[in-house]
DNA sequence: GCCAACGTTGGC
DNA sequence: GCCAACGTTGGC
């Protein structure tokens, strides 16, 4: 990790997709994103990128891991499947609608860098976009955000 | 292009 | 379950 590190964010609710499933995993396929503005900061994505795991919708909401873009500009399968929740008629498929990366499990953290750990320490910050009604799935973070979210988690983890 | 109605996300 | 903050759809 240097300071030319790129980070992002990703969200997946728990009872769907883990933290815990991807380490199991090791790499997944980040498909069934179905929000133009997510997918076109998937589209941004660089191999070596590093993408903090958001758990959402659970209690309690928030940072608890790390992963690392290795796979870009996929064709994401499930717009295709008709079994699939994220079916999408309107695709077609020599011109997919949409597409998603692959990544790979870094670590879990030790601790939970909750919501409410997150909306303390960065209230004044507008540069980090978790913020209540922000519904994005999928969002840049700032790299000096990225270094105060992870002393964040230090400081958490030692003071436990 | 406007906008009302409706759907979704996700914290609380 | 409530609701804020969006995004999407479709009539006009």
């Amino acid at each position: 990790m240097t300071e030319k590190t790129r980070f992002w964010l990703m969200k997946s609710e728990p009872n769907a997709y883990s933290i815990d499933n991807l380490k199991n995993e090791g790499t997944t396929l980040w498909d069934g994103i179905r929000n133009y503005q997510a997918r076109n900061f998937m589209r941004e994505m660089q191999i070596g990128d590093q993408v903090f795991f958001y758990h959402s919708n659970c209690k309690p909401p928030g940072i608890i891991g790390l992963m690392e873009v290795i796979e870009t500009n996929l064709i994401d399968p499930t717009q295709f499947d008709r079994k699939s929740n994220y079916f999408d008629q309107k695709s077609k498929k020599e011109n997919p609608r949409w597409d998603c990366v692959k990544v790979k499990y870094l670590k879990k953290f030790e601790e939970l860098l909750s919501l409410k750990d997150i909306n303390e320490s960065f209230k004044e910050s507008e540069l980090l976009l978790i913020r209540k009604g922000n519904r994005l799935s999928i969002m840049p973070i700032m790299t000096n955000i990225a270094m105060e979210l992870l002393s964040k988690l230090n400081e958490i983890k030692s003071s436990k």
